[in-house]
DNA sequence: ATCCGACATGTCGTCTGACGACATATAAAG
DNA sequence: CTTTATATGTCGTCAGACGACATGTCGGAT
C-alpha cells in the first residue's frame, strides 16, 4: 500500500495533520490552530472539520487518545493524534508539493526567494 | 477582484496553467504535457482537461488563440493562451505553495533539501 | 485495402469532499 | 442573566475530478 496513491490532499486535510504534526489536539484546538497557521486564510467549518476527522479515523491516518489535558470538568473532548501512516502521508504530500514549486519556478522562470 | 479568492487551485487547474506558461497549446498537447510534467503521476480524463478549460476561459484565465502551428489538413485544433490574469493566478498559486511546505518544514521539523 | 493506434475534441453521470446552516451543551466573563 | 468562547456533531448543496462513452482524422503496418 503505497502513501502516494492518497495524494494530492486537501487543503483542509493537509492543514489538519499539520496542526497535530507536533503533538496530539481536540477537534477545537485544531480549528483554532489551522487558522493560525494559515494566517486567519483558512477556516473550517465544523462540517469540513469533523467530517475530514471522520475520514481519517477510518484511514488510520490518526486515532483516538485520552485527553492529555483532563479537564477538571467532565466536558465533552476527544484527542486525536498522528499515526506514523498519517506521517508518513504528510511527508510524501510535502515532497510533492516542494517538486511542484520547483516545477513551477522552471515552467514560468520565476525566481526562488 | 483579488486573485487569492480563486485560491487553492485544483491539482489538474495548476498544471493545465503550468503546462500553457511557457506558450500557447492545444487540449491534447495540455494532456501529453501534463503527463511529462508530472512524471506520468498526473493522467488527466479529457472529461477533466475540457471541463476545466471551459471554466479557464469563462473566467478569462486563458483565451481561445489562433492555432499558431497549422496543420496543412483541416484538422479540428484549438490553442489556448494564459491571460495576464491567468499568469498572476499561477503566480500566487505558486507562492501559496512555497509558504505551505515553509510551514510544513517548521511544523514537522524536516530538513529543507 | 484495411485495421489499429495516436491525434483531437467533446458530453454525461457519479462520487468525493468543502462549506454553510443548523443543533446542542457547558464554562467563563461581563 | 445574558452573551461569548469552548466543544462536538448532522445535513443539504455545490463544485469539480473522473471514467465511460461518442465521434472523427491521419499515418503506418499487415
Amino acid at each position: 500500500m503505497d502513501t502516494h496513491d492518497q495524494l494530492p490532499l486537501t487543503e483542509s486535510t493537509f492543514f489538519i495533520l499539520l496542526s497535530l504534526a507536533p503533538e496530539p489536539k481536540h477537534g477545537y484546538a485544531i480549528l483554532k490552530d489551522v487558522e493560525a497557521l494559515s494566517d486567519g486564510r483558512l477556516i473550517l467549518s465544523t462540517g469540513t472539520l469533523y467530517g475530514a476527522l471522520k475520514r481519517m479515523l477510518d484511514g488510520v491516518w490518526i486515532e483516538r487518545v485520552p485527553d492529555p489535558e483532563p479537564d477538571e470538568s467532565n466536558r465533552e473532548r476527544k484527542a486525536y493524534r498522528l499515526t506514523k501512516l498519517g506521517r508518513r502521508i504528510l511527508e510524501a504530500e510535502t515532497a510533492r508539493l516542494r517538486r511542484l514549486v520547483g516545477l513551477a519556478e522552471l515552467q514560468s522562470g520565476v525566481q526562488a526567494s
